[in-house]
DNA sequence: CATTTAACTGAACAGCCGTTCATTTGAAAA
DNA sequence: TTTTCAAATGAACGGCTGTTCAGTTAAATG
């Protein structure tokens, strides 16, 4: 049976990503097989090669999209001003960004592994471009003798350590609201950098 | 051939856990064999299964086995007096105990889903009782009116989250010492408690 | 030297893996 | 109504999976 009710092809697409989103962040890339994706989207193995090229396109189309919708939406949120506001902004952005994107943020720390030389390179490339605008801002404001800090890069890589170690604890119906987290954060990325 | 020199069996047993120890850590657990992990001993797969039940209980005797590693050195480096003192001997244990330990460090962290729910639970009992120490001091430093923080909660995990963070991108060969590294994290943390 | 036995082999088990492709389906175009 | 073709099927490919176990080896014991 085929193209039962309309063509599928936009629907198909976004659905195994979705569904392999979800799979592999519960289970790894590895322990996910084409033939359980296809299950949960409810189609046979072979038909997932009509959007993907191969398990591995899979997964790096998935990392590099999120790291994409990343930038992009950090581009439109970024704000101009003093280094205090800038930090500021990037911490709430940072939190409400990838706190309701729990899968795709453990698949893109957990699955480096699993892609190619070559689209590692690329996804860390994406990365090094999101890194460089906390950098940025670090530094300038010790530029204008706001912050107070040992090293920029360290305290870069710190400060998105802390912030994306919350992904790994919070739970929406937990002891905190979202808006008391972010005010928590903000606060302490603040004492980070010495203000 | 069996048996060619010695016994073996004291010999044999830590070289199959170091070889699933780096293997995993490279390739992760579902994406390892046994007969790979086998092959990097110098064994066949079936002698694997004299040193463990299955694979599972291979991946969980490395992490618990890393789990209490850690709270029996933690133990002995423990220092007491004021909190300040306390607090920058955690954060020197900290570094120093995981930065020559990325294999394990990283397969605590990233395996945890690859365990069942009761291997699961045990380890993330270990966990906490790391976590609670610093808890503790976080909560003296704050009782004595020396630490000015928000919440101790949740500014022990975005400590430990930016200690264990440092593993990521830590190489002997880097710009900065280990001594370095070091100081910069205790004044991080100290700045982060409002020191 | 003869015996014991820890340590290991190598084959076998049933089942799953990623991927390909000729074939079938049925909605849309003519 | 007939034709077209995107979309999906289902079988097949060689190869790998974790695990078991009867049989083999050789070091240690008596």
């Amino acid at each position: 049976m085929a193209r039962k009710t309309g063509s599928h092809s936009e629907i198909t697409g976004p659905r195994v990503r979705d569904a392999a989103l979800k799979l592999i962040a519960q289970h790894g890339f590895a322990a996910v097989s084409m033939r359980r994706i296809a299950e949960e989207v409810g189609v046979q193995a072979g038909a997932l090669y009509n959007y993907t090229r191969d398990k591995q396109a899979l997964l790096f189309d998935l990392m590099r999209n999120h790291m994409e919708e990343l930038l992009a939406a950090r581009q439109e949120a970024a704000v101009s001003g003093d280094p205090v506001a800038r930090l500021d902004a990037f911490t709430r952005f940072h939190i409400h960004w990838h706190l309701p994107r729990g899968d795709q943020v453990f698949i893109s720390y957990m699955e480096l592994r699993n892609l190619t030389p070559e689209n590692f390179a690329e996804i860390e490339r994406l990365r090094k471009v999101y890194e460089d605008e906390l950098e940025h801002i670090l530094q300038d404001g010790v530029d204008a003798g706001l912050f107070h800090l040992d090293d920029t890069k360290v305290t870069t890589l710190a400060i998105i350590a802390m912030l994306t170690g919350m992904s790994t604890w919070y739970r929406a119906e937990g002891r905190l609201s979202l808006d008391r987290i972010e005010g928590l954060y903000v606060g302490m990325v603040r004492r980070l950098v010495g203000i």
